[in-house]
DNA sequence: AACACGATTTCG
DNA sequence: GAAATCGTGTTT
């Protein structure tokens, strides 16, 4: 059993933290009381106010309000109405930046990952330090990646959505 | 109060 | 290629 990771690793710039995610085993508890691990294998970064592929750069919002606090903490959003993403926060207290989780080992894509993860709404602001039905484990791996053009953020414009911020985890 | 739109997925 | 579908932010 891998230790939880702590809120010193999350504080930190989401360009460190996105790529080190990767490998990594996500833990969720389920409804029966038992946990399920996944491994995080795809994640993307959004960095603070001046990304204008980041949500927190258009302002600090009830939505966004999360972004702005210490890291560690989910960030979910409704997109397309209906699939919900989910991030966690990044950076120290008042930079808004996030990491979106894109895939694990057992479900590609966003949309797909919260399904079966389960996740909505109601864990918005959940505490991936403190939580005691979802957290992240160090795997002991540090799995060789890729990068690439973050997806659907082609609004940004240059040079936001040119930056190689998706992480893939190498098969 | 009305409107525009999106960090996606699925089906045809 | 286009529909599905609704919370959020912006405009009226």
């Amino acid at each position: 059993m891998g230790k939880r990771l702590d809120r010193a690793f999350y504080n930190r710039d989401v360009l460190e933290v996105a790529p080190q995610l990767l490998g990594q085993h996500l833990v969720k508890l389920g409804p029966d009381g038992k946990t399920s691990i996944f491994v995080i294998t795809e994640t993307e970064a959004y960095r603070g106010g001046e990304d204008l592929a980041c949500h927190a750069s258009k302002g600090r919002t009830p939505r966004t309000e999360v972004m702005f606090g210490e890291g560690g903490y989910l960030y979910m959003y409704l997109i397309y109405g209906m699939h919900w993403m989910m991030n966690v926060v990044c950076g120290d207290k008042g930079i808004p930046q996030a990491v979106l989780f894109r895939g694990l080992r057992e479900a590609s894509g966003p949309g797909r990952l919260t399904r079966l993860l389960d996740v909505d709404r109601a864990f918005y602001g959940e505490d991936l330090v403190s939580s005691e039905r979802i957290w992240i484990e160090s795997s002991g791996s540090s799995p060789a990646f890729s990068t690439g053009p973050r997806v659907g953020i082609d609004y940004a414009g240059e040079p936001w959505k040119n930056m190689p911020w998706r992480f893939l985890m190498n098969v």
